[in-house]
DNA sequence: AAAATGACCATTTTGTTCATTTAGTCATTT
DNA sequence: AAATGACTAAATGAACAAAATGGTCATTTT
């Protein structure tokens, strides 16, 4: 039976994690938000580390779910990632805490941040490149590294949405989806 | 007539700057490499940031030069994105300037390497952009934007070399070719 | 006269100290 | 047995002092 009190605690400390940061969030503030003595922490978590962590693979799981409520089995690999990314990366600037922790990293370079971040990397490639294993098997696709393929696709994603844009004019949905397909599928050969 | 000063101190400014980045190089370590009077630089330069951007400029020159030694105008644009790539990757302990400025604006966010990295950035992909109209116009490869074509180019280069070997294993000049071929040329699809 | 110089100055950066804060413990209370 | 908060050792950062740095300019060198 889970515990009311390790409930309200994940509760405060994942509001807490979401307003202020990871640095920002004291062990303290979170009893307090908690209605909990501090040392009640100290009985459900080992540290601040495994509470942060337990919040995170919350966060992760939660993402994954995002993702496969959008994959349709009948579609193409090529839909279903473009349809996955653009859910997880929709998911990603909607996610407050996902917001924090990359503000975090870029201005204080918090390693817990970045510790995260690349947790969270990890899983994306990690089940892009599980489907596009897959939709290899299938013949769907060119035979080739699926975790290159994987990071590679996130990449260009994030180039396309999040670097272009600071480069001036952000790109609409449509032109996104064009270009993925162009780069990832079909390549620039007539 | 250039002066044998002025380039000494262009010489020692750029050993410094490619040694210990922008920050680190003190105007005092500059006129003592180059054997002069910390006042004769600010006879040729204005300050500390001009005579960064004149070693910028160069950079970004040789850069040019280096590439066009290699381009030739009678083969495709592709065979020419080839050769200019490995053009790149042999040369790459050159750009050791250009991975300083990397690392820097990373590590220490300083804003004269953001802005350096930022003018390489556009150096590069407007360069890009008008060998790839070229081609387009010739029919080579696909009409799609050229800016966005040049862009992603870099981006992938930039993934392939630096952020894949971040999370572990580095890709050999070999792999990285046949990699930028499938995603830029060819495409994943069957 | 023109070019070069380094002592000098204002400002910024760095090093140090120390009071405060924080993560984590544990004897006590519920 | 579970929960607690006063307690401690370690981390942090505010405040101050010292050192370093960019840039100037009166003097020296060519």
């Amino acid at each position: 039976m889970a515990s009311e009190r390790k409930k309200d605690i994940i509760e405060a400390a994942t509001k807490s994690f979401t307003l202020f940061g990871y640095k920002a969030t004291t062990m303290d503030q979170v009893a307090k938000l908690a209605n909990v003595g501090k040392g009640t922490i100290y009985t459900f978590f080992k540290n601040k580390e495994e509470l942060f962590e337990e919040i995170l693979r919350t966060l992760i799981q939660e993402m994954k779910e995002a993702a496969e409520t959008v994959i349709d089995p009948g579609s193409s690999f090529h839909e279903n990632v473009h349809r996955a990314l653009f859910e997880i990366l929709a998911f990603r600037t909607k996610h407050q805490l996902a917001v924090k922790l990359f503000q975090e990293e870029k201005e204080m370079g918090t390693p817990a941040a970045a510790d995260a971040l690349r947790k969270m990397e990890d899983a994306i490639v990690s089940y892009i490149a599980s489907q596009a294993k897959e939709a290899m098997e299938r013949e769907e696709i060119k035979k080739t590294d699926p975790e290159i393929a994987a990071f590679v696709m996130l990449k260009l994603y994030i180039t396309l949405i999040v670097d272009w844009e600071r480069r001036g004019r952000a790109l609409s949905k449509e032109e996104i989806a064009k270009l993925f397909e162009l780069y990832v599928f079909t390549g620039l050969s007539q």
